[in-house]
DNA sequence: GCCAACGTTGGC
DNA sequence: GCCAACGTTGGC
C-alpha cells in the first residue's frame, strides 16, 4: 500500500522555465531552489506521483497555468557542483550536498489558467494555511492539500 | 523599476 | 546569539 499521494505548488518564471517549455521537453530536473524550506518540502516530502501545480510569478498575469507531477524521487541538484552555474554553492559537497531537487513531468496545460486574483478572491474557501497567498510567504514550493487542489482546479 | 517582506550572512 | 547589512522574491 502506497502513501497517499500529496500535492505541491511549485512556482516558475516563465521567461526562466514555463509550462510551454514543460510540454515540449517532457520531464524537467527542477533545479536553483536556493530555499531551506522548499528543499525540505522536495526532499522530505515529494514522492512520485504526487501532483504539483505549476505557478508562474514575474509575469503580467501571475497564477497556476498548469499541471504537473512529481516523477523521481529527491537526488542532489547537480548546479550547486557546478562552478559556472548561477546556482553553484561554494559549501556544498557531493559528499554533502546541500540542495536537492526532483524531476517534475508535463502532465497538462491548463485551458483557463487560474490567475492569483481568483485565487485570492477565493482565500476563503482555500483556507488559511494555503501558503500561496499567505502574507510574506514567498516559497517557491509549497504544500497544497487534497481539498485545495481541488478546490483550485474548480475554480471559474 | 520600485519596494515590502523575508532569508541569509557574518562581524562582534 | 544578536542584529545590521545585504540579497532575493515577486506583486505592482
Amino acid at each position: 500500500m502506497s502513501p497517499r499521494k500529496r500535492y505541491w505548488l511549485m512556482k516558475s518564471e516563465p521567461t526562466d522555465f514555463s509550462i510551454d517549455d514543460l510540454q515540449r521537453v517532457g520531464t524537467e530536473p527542477w533545479t536553483g531552489v536556493r530555499n531551506y524550506q522548499a528543499r525540505n518540502f522536495m526532499r522530505d516530502g515529494m514522492k512520485v506521483g504526487d501532483g504539483v501545480l505549476l505557478y508562474h510569478s514575474n509575469c503580467d498575469v501571475p497564477g497556476i497555468y498548469g499541471v504537473a507531477e512529481v516523477v523521481s524521487t529527491a537526488y542532489p541538484d547537480p548546479s550547486q557542483f557546478d562552478k559556472k552555474s548561477k546556482y553553484h554553492d561554494a559549501k556544498a559537497t557531493r559528499e554533502q550536498p546541500r540542495w536537492f531537487l526532483v524531476d517534475v513531468g508535463f502532465v497538462r496545460k491548463l485551458a483557463t489558467p487560474i490567475p492569483l486574483d481568483t485565487i485570492r478572491a477565493h482565500a476563503d474557501a482555500l483556507g488559511e494555511d494555503f501558503a500561496l497567498i499567505r502574507k510574506g510567504t514567498r516559497l517557491s514550493v509549497l504544500p497544497v492539500s487534497a481539498a485545495q487542489w481541488k478546490t483550485l482546479l474548480a475554480l471559474p
